[in-house]
DNA sequence: TATTTTAAGGACAAAATACTCTTAAATAAA
DNA sequence: TTTATTTAAGAGTATTTTGTCCTTAAAATA
C-alpha cells in the first residue's frame, strides 16, 4: 500500500469538504458518518490535517472543520506530507539510506522516474479537481455505492 | 512506503543470486550476512519466492537457495507478486472496494495511469538488469557504503 | 451562568507487520 | 551410520499502525 489509512481517510474528508459549502464549519462526526470513518481516528487524522493549516477547526456548537485554503490550491501531496510524510516520495526502492545520483542503488534510475510521475500526479491534483470531477460524474468516495455522496448542506 | 520490508529483501536476495554463479547453491546464511538481513526473517521470506518457483532450495551442507531459472527472466513484478501480492498493482487510492472503470473513485483515472508506471517498471526489469548496471557502476546493494558487495564466489 | 456541543489530547486495545527462537527434516561427508 | 550443516515450519515476541475510549478545553446559546 502506498499511503496509509490514515493518509486515505485524510485525502477522502478534505475532497468531502471541498464538495462543501465551504464557508461553514462541518461537525467531524458528520464527516465519520457520512464517510463510513471512525470518528475518532479521523479526529485524530483531521488534527494533523489543521496543524499543517490544510484545514481549521472551531470547537463548541456549529463548530467543526473547514477547509483552510481554497480547494483548487490544496493538492493532495499536501495532505501526503502532511500525513504520511513525504519520505515516501524520495526513499530508495531498495531501502537503502542515502541513495542518490550521487550513491545510487541498481534500481534508483528507474525508481526515480516512477517516483516522480507518483509525485507529479499528486501535485497536479487538487482537490477542486476531483470535487468537480466527482459530482459532474456522481461517482462515490465511500464504500457502500450510493452514489449521492455529496454532503448534505448542499 | 509502496513495497513491505519483506519484499524489499526479498528483492535484494534475488539481485544478490542473480550476481552470483547461478548453478551453485548459497546459504541462507551467507546471503543474510553479506545483506545485513536477519537471517531467520530472511529465511522465511525466501521460503515464499521457493514456493512461487522463483528460487529453488536445497538442504544439508552445500545447501542453500538458488535461482530457478535464468536472472534474464526473472522480473521485479514477479518477487512483488509472490511477497507483496498484486493487490498493490490494481488497489484503488482511496480504497474504496471495487473501484474500476465500471465504479470509478474520483481519482481513480489518475491513479490508474500512475500505477500503470509502476507495474510497467516492475515489470520492464530484470534481475540480470539489475544485476549488470550494479556490477558496471560498482553500486552497492547493502546500507553502509561498501560498493564491493558482490558475492564472494564470483 | 449553566448547559450543550464540539475539537484536543492522552491512555489504552486490537490488528498488522516485522522479527526471533526452537525443533524437525533433509542431505553431505566423515 | 553418525555427525555436522542447512533449509522448513511453526510458535512466539516486538514494534508499528489502526482504532477506541475517556477526560479536558473551548465556544455557542439558552
Amino acid at each position: 500500500m502506498l499511503l496509509s489509512k490514515a493518509c486515505i481517510y485524510g485525502m477522502r474528508a478534505a475532497l468531502y469538504l471541498a464538495s462543501s459549502s465551504n464557508d461553514r464549519f462541518i461537525a467531524i462526526s458528520q464527516i465519520s458518518e457520512d464517510l463510513d470513518i471512525s470518528r475518532h481516528f479521523l479526529t485524530k487524522i483531521l488534527q494533523q490535517l489543521t496543524k499543517a493549516d490544510i484545514m481549521e477547526s472551531m470547537k463548541g456548537p456549529k463548530g467543526g472543520v473547514r477547509l483552510k485554503g481554497s480547494g483548487d490550491e490544496i493538492t493532495l501531496v499536501e495532505i501526503v506530507a502532511a500525513i504520511d510524510g513525504m519520505d515516501i516520495l524520495t526513499e530508495c526502492a531498495l531501502g537503502l539510506p542515502g541513495c542518490g545520483t550521487a550513491k545510487p542503488c541498481p534500481l534508483h534510475d528507474q525508481w526515480a522516474d516512477t517516483r516522480d510521475e507518483i509525485r507529479k500526479m499528486l501535485e497536479d491534483t487538487t482537490l477542486t479537481d476531483l470535487s468537480r470531477k466527482g459530482k459532474e460524474g456522481n461517482l462515490r468516495i465511500t464504500e457502500d455505492g450510493s452514489f449521492d455522496w455529496l454532503p448534505k448542506n448542499n
